[in-house]
DNA sequence: CATAAGGTTGACTGACCAGTCAATCCGAAA
DNA sequence: TTTCGGATTGACTGGTCAGTCAACCTTATG
């Protein structure tokens, strides 16, 4: 019955898209209401028919994005493929999201994942769930002898995912050059760092147990 | 003149002080200037004349510890020893300077480091000649032959940078447990993971040039 | 002791903006 | 055509706070 209503949807669609981009723009806290409204061309009193508060849109743009990524990571850890692979396929994912729609992917890192103290806090079980995910492929791989047990998969996965993050903060920031060549080269560049390491395979490597 | 007079410049050193806890505790922009204010024990108006705004309070605690940052990794960069070690000393002084001051470091982290939108894109530039320096130290190491090239330098310091402030990150808000056999586990830890990789040394690593 | 200069005080102002709400519009069903 | 209910509008309110400023205090010096 509201699906047939045209417009019945289509604005809440077109809120959360005008809000993407004003809040890619200028920043969470800086973007007032009547910003989103405005990038919508829509009255400002709409938002808060489809929306309780301002906090509200960011939760929904965070959470709809969010759970998607959850579930591809499971998904990719049920494979049957080496560790390195199911990281690697994470790590697309991620790069891929960003390709496809970076006012997104900065709003959601910016504003959210990168922003635990003011507003990410209400979501960070939602976020410990991804490195949980992550560890667990990590676990695997060493015990079945793939990955070294130095370091606790908690750990590792915290550093993967802080490898990755923080390319896509130098793309969001322009410390880094974008470009399709980068984003094929990031993945692998993000893997190779984290798997094998950034030194030469050496000799006195059997030192270790 | 100015260091005789007993509460002169002490004053302003209270008030630096007292914004590092008030702003730890509920972020730059939940924290008013009055508490700032009642933290230190002095008036309102005082702030205003030591700082000219709010941000200039935040600006001059990120900068007197990044600038003691920056020039405690050129002068690692200059001894003579090997760029694990160099990065274990650039780590160990990030996990030290939390030990230290975990207040500090929180806010240097969720407030600038990692909120280039709002408030770090003033210090973009700083915040990019610690990457720099990093990169500089990988890059010699990849001359020299201890480092792989199949990495660009300025990736690898991301790839490092990152997992720092991930740790840091998890244990700002109590995703990772703290404790002083932590702190130096963490060292350790992200230089094994950067430097060293997470998979087992293996055999077929010789297909690479 | 008088005076000047800078340190210190906190009430006040002006701007800003999230959220409310009463009025209006519009499509569908009777 | 009428009526109903959800969609849509945007002016308005209430509260919050950064920053100002005129008055007051303290110390040093002649």
């Amino acid at each position: 019955m509201a699906s047939t209503r045209a417009s019945g949807g289509d604005k809440r669609r077109m809120i959360l898209d005008a809000a993407v981009i004003a809040f890619a723009k200028r920043g969470f806290h800086a973007c007032r209401v009547s910003d989103i409204a405005d990038e919508a061309n829509v009255a400002y009193g709409l938002v808060y028919h489809y929306f309780r508060s301002k906090d509200e849109v960011l939760d929904t743009l965070f959470l709809d994005r969010w759970n998607v990524l959850l579930s591809v990571i499971s998904e990719i850890d049920s494979q049957e493929i080496p560790a390195r692979e199911k990281l690697h396929a994470i790590a697309g994912f991620i790069v891929d999201s960003y390709r496809h729609d970076p006012d997104l992917m900065k709003v959601i890192i910016v504003e959210v994942t990168r922003a635990a103290n003011s507003f990410g806090r209400t979501h960070l079980g939602k976020i410990r769930e991804a490195y949980a995910l992550i560890a667990e492929i990590v676990a695997k791989a060493q015990a079945e002898g793939a990955f070294k047990r130095e370091v606790t998969p908690e750990f590792a996965a915290l550093a993967f995912y802080g490898a990755i993050e923080q390319v896509l903060t130098g793309w969001i920031f322009d410390m880094l050059p974008h470009g399709e060549a980068e984003f094929d080269q990031a993945k692998a560049f993000i893997v190779e760092t984290i798997c094998g390491g950034l030194e030469v395979a050496a000799t006195e490597s059997a030192r270790a147990v």
